[in-house]
DNA sequence: TCTTATGCATAAGAAAATTATGTATATTTG
DNA sequence: CAAATATACATAATTTTCTTATGCATAAGA
């Protein structure tokens, strides 16, 4: 995630979470998604998305189809049954972290 | 950061926030703190704590003054001037780190 | 035609954590 | 009073997760 630098560890919840909303995505489609989503802030690097692609289909939480479009290559990606449920925890758990972070560093804001 | 394992690379930004709002503090009062603030959530672990104060420190951000307290070893850590510039732009960085990931899992919430 | 965009992938290295130790003193608890 | 827990620091080995660099290939635009 170029520009950003810090906070690691959110990209698999990013992931999951755009997935359950669209339904299926191909790599490059979410690189593009998180883009403009973000305005430009998040930018996800090819060496960290396809990796961490292929791990959560390693651990069950994504399956893949592939397709040929315009003689190019995609892969599509969608959340198995386990992935749905696995978003809903980690998404509780990105919520609560950001719950901390505002307690920590700046009381004054408040989700709502 | 046990227990919230995700997330990495904000406890930079969480001790300077924490040092610019006490002045001062030591290791183990830093974890307690955030322990405290965060109602268990996010611990503080001291193999990231200390290499952490150590880097800040050579880093020119802190500076360190060592106390003796009922016989046993204290080093406080406070903001230098550079220290206390670099916090309000992580804090700045932070709070758009939110915000982008808002936009990204949950476009309901919003910072006010 | 050359550059940019689309689309995948992996290897090398860096950064930042976890986990496991180690040392030492003070306090609490059974 | 002994043992466990709390206080207080530190570092080494390992793991996780990213950046950077590279590679291949096709399509579209300047």
């Amino acid at each position: 995630m170029a520009n950003s630098k810090l906070y690691k560890g959110s990209l698999n919840t990013i992931i999951l979470k755009l997935l359950d909303e669209e339904g299926k995505m191909y790599g490059y489609e979410i690189t593009q998604k998180v883009k403009v989503l973000t305005q430009g802030e998040l930018n996800i690097t090819e060496g960290a998305l396809y990796p961490a692609l292929h791990k959560l289909e390693a651990e069950g939480l994504l399956d893949v189809e592939v397709a040929k479009v315009d003689n190019r290559l995609r892969k599509y990606y969608k959340l198995t049954e386990q992935g749905e449920k696995e978003t809903v925890n980690r998404l509780a758990e990105l919520e609560e972290f950001i719950r901390s972070m505002q307690q920590l560093v700046n009381p004054k804001w408040s989700i709502s």
